[in-house]
DNA sequence: AAATATTTTTAGATTAATCTAAAAATGGTA
DNA sequence: TACCATTTTTAGATTAATCTAAAAATATTT
């Protein structure tokens, strides 16, 4: 059974490592979760003991199949919580990540059963993310980000790569919601910064780090 | 803010000075939280200087009222969470309480608020008990323990005093569900066990154990 | 390749929460 | 009142999780 900061640390871990596709470093650890090297040196030699992760030394880490199990019952216990609050509790997409981030540790497998059946088995979270199954299956739609299509290219919104509650709160402004029709309009190759149009109306002006972060499909 | 090791000290000792209505000594509290006396120093000392507790050497602990205030706010989670488990989600009520033990430290008022309302603001929890509004202000049902009924007083179950998965399997066998009608047939003065006859069918024959921790009322 | 910079690990402390064993206080009984 | 049993506290350890500062390994740049 792993405690609050191993399934933090481990869910870090493994999110890095599917970014990078390698091994990930002690820093990297250490930035995302807000803490010191020297700490995170000493979580993953605990975590290696346990077998969820692989380690040498100066080398970094790597995720082992156990570890990947584990990380994605947390990441689908995440999900579902999010899905739970926005859908049930009327939470606004910006409200539900820190709350998640509590509820992903409790224990109990009825628990998630029952909540997955009471949400109709839900595929995808309030931010466009899959939820795993209960064997760790999932399926991200085909999507592409904003800040990768050409001028003219047009999709609808299914996936936001930013859980910040600044973040999200800045598409509510604009009405970049799920769902939404995305229409690229203009492109300045300079800083990659886009001018795009809403739901074939309004017309915004959005930052490479914005187009990043929105991700469409056809 | 309070730890999970804090809340659970504090639940725990605001119930028993409820039920002895007095100061709680350090062996009492060790005893309920299954932990050892030296434990329950260090804590009760650290919870005083919190202002949660007052506290004289050997004279055992008392609630303050800050403490009180926060005891039935997690009291409050506890319970709601609860309601939710057997409403929403189908759990049977011997099933709750260890999910509640550790939904009940999920920190955020927003969360409870919207789960009060989507509940319809309930006044009482599975098991009969009183749920604290967000005042911490709750009425319990006038109700009388089986225990201390003549033979041929009847009422209405109301409320089950031991959340124990092993009591609420036996009371559901027997069809001793909150709303059943009760009536007591005979008692043995001896041992204070009794005969009672359920819902006007069944009749059983129960522990004086077991009359103490059902309620009824008219 | 040597010097320098960066990253990572180790050493040593700290805090919360727990324990065992021993000492101190309390309360009842001879 | 003095002794004894019980309760409570203290002393000293332990484990998880964290930190700072220093040492060691690795990577980069002259
Ligand atoms: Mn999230
Ligand atoms: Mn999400
Ligand atoms: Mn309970
Ligand atoms: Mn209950």
């Amino acid at each position: 059974m792993l405690s609050f900061a191993e399934e933090n640390y481990l869910k870090a871990i493994y999110h890095l490592s599917e970014q990078s596709g390698d091994s990930v470093s002690t820093n990297a650890i250490a930035e995302i979760l807000n803490t010191k090297a020297a700490s995170v040196t000493d979580m993953i030699k605990r975590l290696s003991g346990k077998g969820i992760l692989s380690y040498q030394k100066y080398k970094g880490v790597n995720v082992s199949e156990s570890g990947r199990k584990a990380a994605l019952q947390v990441i689908r216990k995440h999900r579902l919580w999010e899905t739970f609050l926005v859908e049930k509790l009327k939470f606004n997409w910006d409200e539900v990540h820190d709350v998640a981030e509590q509820l992903e540790h409790i224990k109990s497998p009825l628990l998630i059963k029952r909540m997955d059946e009471f949400l109709g088995y839900p595929k995808y979270d309030p931010h466009g993310d899959p939820i795993p199954d209960e064997h760790g299956e999932f399926k991200a739609k085909p999507q592409v980000a904003i800040s990768e299509c050409e001028v003219n290219r047009s999709g609808i919104v299914v996936s936001v790569k930013d859980d910040s509650p600044e973040f999200l709160r800045y598409l509510d402004k604009i009405g970049a919601y799920l769902g939404a029709k995305v229409k690229v309009l203009d492109k300045v190759d300079f800083d990659g910064s886009m001018e795009i149009q809403i739901d074939n109306k309004k017309i915004v002006f959005i930052s490479r780090e914005v187009s990043e972060n929105i991700w469409i499909a056809d």
